[in-house]
RNA sequence: GGUGGGGUUCCCGAGCGGUCAAAGGGAACAGACUGUAAAUCUGUCGGCGAAGCCUUCGGAGGUUCGAAUCCUCCCCCCACCA
């Protein structure tokens, strides 16, 4: 089993593609050239974009080429596709900031090196783009029937809101992309989520009708939690890539927080772990189900962050959740710790504080809202009088208890949990 | 440009002169139960060392003892008409 398509099937990238049989010779036979475009709307990336990088990573791994484009000219005109809303306008400069981020982010999942996989902006062709020539060679091959019925106008149509006319051309303008990439690099192939079929299928039919010849198309599923909605939300917000956001400690934890039933799904997708050794984790239950999440958390933070930052998140979790013994027959090719590991905290979070401070004694509520671990002194006060604070693993009893000097452990350290899972380590300078 | 309907706390959405820090739902957080899971039940859910006070209902003024609620102007959105 080396077709990709295959590959992306079984570990459940495709929600629909335009020419089965077709791509699958296509991958069989040549060396596929295929892109998904990434919207430079933020800095980062985050989770929500785990699934075009994977499927990227997999294609270069069974030896094709992959291209990121970078929307930094359609970020300018903004997709309606499966918004409710009209996006902000982003000025140039965010838009080529952002793209810099986005680069940086890739490149840890993708090797840009020989040209193995490009990384292009599609200002580069369509910011010079003139308004005339553009409609009379590209627009003439466009149905605006066609497009009002398209899944990703009507959405806005029925909408209060409307859809304006400079989100309307977007998907002239994706299709353009795909028709310029077919004739620079030979592109056949456009991926993305399935909000973009409309805009793939666009791009698909502009080729045949300006270049006769066939370009593919392959949409990923909408990735849902079985518990809530989006993937990579949480009450902080999203789950970024990027450190400075969402630090690797975290990250790991977003993914060993998995619902029970995600597991094996989730690793399927978000891990390169063999399928014969993600099948049976279906099976699992229990502690060795956790175990299984703990490898998916591992993994997900080696590709994301490097393997130095997924170990020392691996170990925080240890010192702050306790051992975990990963038996050696659940996903085997993982390289995470087995058996006796060290114990590292480095990496969870914390706060350091002049030791003159403690000596005069904190009051526990106070302290919790200095940390970040509450959003203000009031909550502070309700998690503690509900009992869902802890100092160094002990339920604290009032709220205007004082922390001191007295309460740091043997290393100089006073751990601070709200809740089961939400640690913060208070030093000394 | 005309007419009508709107903008409420993280989101949806009630309220239409005092009893409103503002119903209800969702999200979120905590407790119990567990496995750093799910489901369920309970509690919490603007800020303040909590008494009371302060800041919030698109923006700015005004009426009133008292305004999310009434008036004026402005901004934004929507629908129909032009």
């Amino acid at each position: 089993m080396t077709n990709v398509v295959d590959i992306f099937k079984e570990r459940g990238f495709v929600e629909q593609t335009t020419h089965d049989t077709e791509l699958y010779d296509y991958f069989d036979h040549e060396t596929v050239t295929g892109y998904i475009g990434f919207d430079p709307t933020a800095s980062s990336l985050h989770i929500g974009s785990l699934v075009p990088i994977m499927s990227l990573a997999h294609m270069q791994r069974m030896g094709h080429r992959p291209i990121a484009l970078v929307g930094g000219g359609t970020g300018l005109v903004g997709d309606p596709s499966g918004k409710t809303e009209m996006r902000q306008l982003l000025t140039y400069e965010a838009i080529e900031e952002n793209a810099q981020g986005i680069k940086t982010q890739l490149s840890h999942f993708l090797d840009f090196s020989d040209q193995k996989a490009l990384l292009l902006n599609n200002a580069e062709w369509l910011t010079k783009l003139e308004y005339i020539p553009f409609l009379r060679d590209i627009g003439r091959y466009f149905s605006v029937n066609r497009m009002i019925k398209a899944e990703s106008c009507k959405m806005r149509l029925d909408s209060e809101e409307g859809l304006s006319f400079i989100e309307f051309n977007y998907m002239v303008l994706q299709a353009y992309d795909f028709l310029e990439l077919f004739d620079r690099h030979n592109c056949r192939l456009q991926m993305g989520g399935s909000d973009q079929w409309g805009n793939i299928v666009a791009g698909v039919e502009l080729i045949r009708r300006t270049r006769q010849q066939t370009a593919f198309g392959i949409t990923f599923p909408l990735i849902t939690a079985s518990g809530g909605e989006k993937m990579g939300k949480t009450a902080k917000g999203a789950i970024w890539l990027d450190p400075r956001r969402t630090s690797p400690y975290e990250y790991y934890q977003y993914w060993i927080n998995t619902d029970d039933r995600d597991v094996a799904r989730f690793l399927a997708l978000f891990t390169l772990l063999p399928m014969d050794e993600i099948r049976p984790v279906e099976q699992l239950e229990g502690a060795d189900l956790n175990s299984a999440k703990a490898v998916l958390a591992f993994e997900a933070t080696m590709l994301a962050h490097g393997e130095q930052e997924a170990l020392k998140a691996f170990r925080s979790a240890t010192s702050m959740f306790g051992i975990r013994d990963i038996p050696e027959k659940i996903l085997p090719s993982s390289t995470i710790p087995r058996g006796a590991s060290d114990v590292d905290d480095q990496s969870v979070p914390h706060t350091d504080l002049e030791a003159a401070a403690l000596k005069a004694g904190i009051p526990a509520f106070k302290l919790f809202h200095m940390v970040g671990l509450t959003s203000s002194g009031g909550a502070a006060r309700r998690l503690i009088e509900q009992g869902g604070a802890y100092l160094n693993g002990s339920r604290i009893e009032a709220f205007d208890q004082l922390v001191t000097a007295d309460d740091l452990n043997d290393q100089n350290v006073i751990v601070l949990r709200s809740g089961k899972k939400h640690f913060h380590q208070v030093k000394i300078k």
